[in-house]
DNA sequence: TCTGGGGTCCTAGGACCC
DNA sequence: TCTGGGGTCCTAGGACCC
């Protein structure tokens, strides 16, 4: 038997997420910014209608925002993973299999459901899911996850389908896959785009329908799985459980350019320390710890970008012993005289904390700093994170490295001193 | 002046070994 | 002048995803 997937999609997710908490911003323009407020990252239809291209730096559309009152918000993490979090668990109620994708995005397994049903189940989730939590999905039902992903795509599209479209078996097959641009394929980058269209290739119809070595030539066994999937042989199953995690990278941007090697090392403090906690949220240890650090990737004059990789003797998800690494290797790769854009910390051979392999000549007490982080983090999730730090992150405020989010909206749902005031 | 962050998978090539 | 072949492991880089 055919398995059968559900593509559930939040409707431009962060923009969602604000207007939920202000619906005074339903029906108009409205972005969502990166870090340090530096690309628009979410966009509301109105948005995307201006011509507003995900990804595009703020600098260069401030007229367009000024010329039609565009809303603007930093991100806002905290609040969008709560919100991702009822929305799953809504999904949650209508089947166990389920597989969360990305924040705004999960893949159900509808195989059990007959044909003329899919459509009617799929419309009853849309309904419970903007009933409870107040946003908006689109639903995409297909017999391989590439093409539930279209149908999904063809349902935020198509105004007849009005969010949910089963092609399952669908006559209509063929007619939705042609209404694809093929760089709209999932797996379909830049890259692979432009061979295609160079090969006459514009579509996703085109590129099912394509020659088999051409693609296997070029895009290896990725491409031939592509053709499979979108002839209706399904090649990724739905993952229950999300296998654990391979690595941890904690880096960011610099407000402004630095300079100096001791404001480095600050932030690099700060990134393991945020990584660390991460770590330890998992139960895992880290094998291996990253360090790297480089200038403004856009000025390609006095570029320079540099990375070392630490072997740690025994793996470990202690913040100071993993500052003194990392400081360490920051210290390696520094060279003085370059204006400094970012750096950033990558956790990688992750174990279990369960089986660390202890060293011989290991000196540290484990269980005794294990008890100090326990402390530390039971610390910052009673209290609000950061409220016990490292000296090491510095303690002078208004740092040059520190990020910036100068468009924030209140944390509705995780901070009690900022819920919505009701008039 | 101003340009995000965190992931995964695949492949090619080098080092090393027998 | 001739100077193997094959396997594994690791890493860097490319490509893609959200």
């Amino acid at each position: 038997m055919h398995p059968v997937f559900a593509l559930v999609d939040c409707n431009n997710f962060y923009v969602s997420c604000e207007r939920v908490f202000n619906p005074k911003l339903a029906g108009k323009p409205v972005i969502v910014l990166s870090n340090n407020d530096g690309c628009a990252i979410a966009r509301s239809d109105e948005a995307k209608a201006l011509g507003i291209k995900m990804g595009v730096p703020v600098f260069q559309i401030l007229n367009i925002i000024k010329a039609h009152k565009v809303h603007v918000y930093s991100s806002n993490y905290a609040l969008y993973g709560d919100m991702s979090q009822r929305v799953m668990q809504t999904l949650t109620q209508f089947t166990p299999d389920i597989e969360i994708y990305s924040i705004d995005e999960s893949f159900l397994d509808l195989s059990g459901f007959s044909s003329h049903n899919r459509t009617e189940y799929g419309r009853k989730i849309k309904y419970a899911v903007e009933k409870w939590t107040g946003i908006p999905v689109s639903i995409g039902i297909a017999e391989t996850k590439t093409l539930a992903k279209i149908a999904n795509r063809v349902a935020k599209k198509s105004k007849k389908s009005n969010g949910v479209l089963d092609l399952t078996a669908s006559p209509f097959q063929d007619k939705a896959l042609e209404l694809i641009d093929v760089e709209d394929v999932w797996g379909i980058g830049r890259s692979y785009s432009r061979f295609l269209k160079e090969n006459g290739i514009n579509n996703a119809l085109q590129l099912r329908d394509a020659n088999d070595q051409l693609i296997k030539k070029r895009m290896g066994i990725v491409g031939t799985r592509l053709l499979h999937e979108l002839r209706g042989l399904s090649c990724f199953p739905l993952e229950r459980c999300p296998p654990p995690k391979k690595g941890i990278t904690v880096s960011r941007s610099f407000k402004q350019a630095i300079e100096t090697l001791d404001e480095l090392l600050e932030a690099v403090a700060a990134y393991v320390s945020t990584g660390a906690e991460k770590l330890r949220k998992e139960h895992s240890v880290a094998g291996v710890l990253m360090v790297f650090l480089m200038t403004n990737r856009f000025n390609k004059e006095r570029y320079y970008y540099n990375m070392t990789t630490i072997r740690l003797p025994v793996s470990t998800s202690d913040t100071s012993e993993l500052i003194q690494y990392a400081h360490g290797g920051l210290i390696e790769i520094y060279k003085k005289g370059y204006l400094y854009k970012k750096a950033g910390v990558m956790f990688r051979d992750l174990v279990s904390e369960t089986q660390v392999q202890t060293n011989f000549l290991d000196s540290i007490d484990r269980i005794h700093s294990n008890r100090i982080m326990q402390v530390l983090d039971n610390i910052n999730v009673k209290m609000g994170s950061s409220t016990l730090k490292y000296a090491a992150v510095g303690l002078r405020g208004n740092k040059k490295w520190q990020t910036v989010f100068d468009h924030r909206s209140q944390s509705y749902t995780t901070n009690w001193n900022q819920l919505l005031e009701v008039s």
